[in-house]
DNA sequence: CTAAGTTCCGTACCACAGTACGGAGTCAAG
DNA sequence: CTTGACTCCGTACTGTGGTACGGAACTTAG
């Protein structure tokens, strides 16, 4: 069982993010038999289940629900959820694309010693 | 020439987003002969860059330094800012993709009357 | 000329996702 | 058995990107 420090080092976060992650009801509080609380496995897979899907553009209500949901098994909410977000990460990535483009462009076209146009302004009018 | 309502309405944004954008130096703020400040073209294409480079992931504060690297002409400074927001760009990208992989197994799993395991948790742990 | 609609400007407030702080208690190594 | 590190807990503050409010001045249509 490992102490807060220690399971909020496991997962690559501080300390206070774990306390914010208690009191937005994400993660449970384990009760503190004299003292200090311990984390175990469960809490530690949740935790970075979180991570995992911040990063996959959830927002910390989203995975909320996702959470809840889990526990519920109501797949076809989870099924509805999936693929909303599969479009808006379609979108997302479309448009990282798009952008990734206009600066493949724009570093070209200023590419150090060069001379002529090097038109930042220019560069997203696409 | 343009009030700030239907310059902003032009651009897609909210008039208070345009005071905003002045007040964080992005915009200029056209000087008042006798009221009323207009705005032409060239604030617009500014303003609408500005939207445009946000999606891109620059934020407020890197898209002032493009708007002032354009005036200055640094082709070399705006060489790095494309190629190092371009590799962020694919880091992002890359780990978009592989949500949405994440989001794909998840929805086939809980696909709306099957049985078997619907396991949110589990969805990230790749 | 007047009434409705805009604009101007400052200040305040919002959501999101944390981060910092400080005092009191607890734990573990020497 | 003390000293230093860690934990607990509440409250406050941060940064980012806006949004809202309200009174005064200005503009425009009828």
């Amino acid at each position: 069982m490992l102490s807060i420090g220690q399971f909020a080092a496991a997962a690559e976060v501080g300390v206070e993010t774990v306390r914010y992650y208690q009191r937005k009801g994400l993660l449970a509080v384990p009760d503190t038999r004299q003292g200090m609380r311990r984390y175990g496995d469960e809490d530690l897979r949740r935790l970075k289940f979180i991570r995992k899907a911040q990063s996959a553009g959830f927002t910390l209500a989203e995975i909320s629900e996702l959470l809840a949901l889990d526990a519920s098994r109501d797949r076809k909410r989870a099924s509805q959820l999936a693929a909303s977000r599969i479009a808006e990460l379609d979108d997302k990535i479309q448009e990282l694309q798009r952008a990734r483009m206009a600066l493949t462009r724009l570093a070209a076209q200023c590419a150090q010693d060069k001379q002529g146009p090097c038109p930042i302004l220019e560069a997203f009018e696409v």
